[in-house]
RNA sequence: GGAGAGGUGGCCGAGUGGUCGAAGGCGCUCCCCUGCUAAGGGAGUAUACGGUAACCCCGUAUCGAGGGUUCGAAUCCCUUCCUCUCCGCCA
């Protein structure tokens, strides 16, 4: 949600913000609305300070046996009522229009982000550790995961159509492995708290973190309301919504590795095979909330660590810097790590880390209070993949497979693998 | 799912139609007093929005949320969310 005061007073930033997102101007009509919404409101808080005036004044010459005055009044006050109907009712309109218009418009990027209109303009900002080389063709990750007859699609889609899949025997415990070798470092290096969250959520959550209301069709959704998350940074974040923080709490930071949902609305066709693009899938997430002039820092702290899980792993990767065209409704800068997947033979996302400034926080109603100050701020809110742990698997498929189709097992997740070395055809 | 109880300021807790933004207590802040410690005295202590250049001041709103009744609602009515107790069911 946008700052209504800072759209005042730079009608040109706020435009000039949406224009490099290939977005029109709005700046006039908030303008307008929000012009016309105070107005309104001056007018009804005139009558409602009369109203209570002349109310007082009722209950005086009742207290005092008035009837005659106190009736005298009461006609007064009658004709007022109506008036006030009247006004509260255009006004309340005004009011809606304008929250609409803003809750509708994405966070405006910072001045350091490349401008650009899509995939093709973001900007690689550095690429780090070494693809490995075969002396055979590389397969893709499903092809070697179905060999060994722990990827199965096809049962999947049985009970639950496209886009779903069955891991089973090593294949399931190297998604375990993965996720607790991400929340371990996390968790015990990095200094996240490891969280729990519900998966099913309110209305009132997924519009804090802005997916509602622009963003439904992307979303699950059961049929008594509730919403499956479509990554855990809706509840993470929500984890200080409607709070007043002290500044010495900040920074907070949360991880959590859970499922996430996402109906794929408008992607038929994209990523059909394999794991990439699932309904269903896990992912170990992280979010920070931050006192505001923390916020760059920690977008650069935040990365390293998804950047670290990938060091670990021994995995080949190249950072991004999202042009404005491709960064989400919701960040001010996105960093996407993408992973080398060489049976692709090209790179693919796998972690996405964004700063949002107070656009969530102000939707959430998060405050902080200034230590020694009486003054509320909002702060800063990141969420970053950490990682995404399907895409991870599909990582370490294709770079640590064998000619044979057998996979080896990176060298660090072996203790979360019982001691495995090797996964191949039993 | 059935039957009840309840949601008031940072916390506890009064308040069933008028002078209540809200008694009292606790906590916190500042000041005074007190030769340590303890105690005591005084003042202050919500948020949002609007009027404003203004965190001074004035106004409006907020007693879980939304709606209604009324000249006037923390107090009455309806809806809804949440919490708790008992029963049922259940991992």
């Amino acid at each position: 949600m946008h700052d209504l005061k800072w759209i005042r007073a730079n009608p040109a930033d706020f435009d000039g913000g949406l224009k490099r997102r290939g977005m029109q101007p709005h700046s006039a009509e908030i303008l307008a609305l929000d012009e016309e919404n105070r107005a309104h409101i001056a007018k009804l808080q005139e009558m409602q300070t009369r109203r209570n005036a002349v109310s007082k004044q009722i209950g005086k010459a009742k207290g005092s046996g008035d009837e005659a005055k106190a009736k005298e009044l009461m006609d007064e006050v009658a004709s007022l009522k109506e008036d006030y109907a009247a006004g509260e009712k255009q006004g309340g309109k005004i009011a809606d229009d304008l929250n609409a218009l803003l809750a509708s418009l994405p966070n405006i990027p910072l001045d350091e982000v490349p401008d650009g209109g899509g995939e093709a303009d973001n900007v690689v900002t550095r690429t780090e550790g070494e693809k490995p080389s075969f002396s055979f063709t590389p397969k893709e990750h499903f092809d070697l995961g179905e060999d060994l007859g722990m990827l199965d699609f096809e049962t999947a889609a049985k009970m639950s159509g496209a886009r779903f899949a069955v891991l089973s025997g090593p294949l399931a415990r190297l998604e375990r492995a993965l996720a607790a070798f991400m929340l371990d470092i996390h968790t015990t290096e990095y200094g996240y708290t490891e969280v729990v969250p519900p998966i099913l959520v309110r209305d009132e959550a997924v519009f804090g973190t802005a997916q509602l209301p622009k963003f439904a069709e992307d979303l699950f959704r059961t049929e008594n309301g509730y919403w499956l998350i479509p990554t855990a940074e809706v509840p993470l974040t929500n984890m200080v919504r409607e709070q007043i923080l002290a500044e010495s709490e900040l920074p907070k930071r949360f991880a959590a590795h859970t499922p996430c949902f996402r109906s794929e609305a408008g992607s038929a066709g994209k990523d059909t095979r394999g794991l990439i693009r699932m309904h269903q899938f896990s992912k170990v997430e992280m979010v920070s909330v931050v006192h505001p002039r923390e916020a760059m820092d920690e977008l650069e702290r935040m990365t390293g660590c998804a950047e670290e899980i990938l060091k670990r792993l021994g995995l080949a990767y190249q950072v991004l810097t999202l042009c404005t065209g491709d960064m989400g409704f919701t960040a001010r800068k996105t960093y996407d790590l993408e992973v080398w997947l060489p049976g692709q033979d090209s790179y693919r996302e796998i972690s996405s880390c964004s700063v949002c400034g107070d656009f969530q926080t102000r939707r959430m109603k998060t405050r902080f209070r200034e230590a020694g100050g009486k003054t509320l701020h909002f702060p800063h809110t990141l969420n970053g993949s950490g990682l995404a742990v399907g895409r991870t698997m599909v990582a370490v498929l294709e770079n640590y497979q064998q000619e044979d189709g057998s996979i080896m097992i990176p060298e660090a997740l072996r203790s979360y693998m019982g001691g495995l070395e090797k996964i191949e055809k039993s």
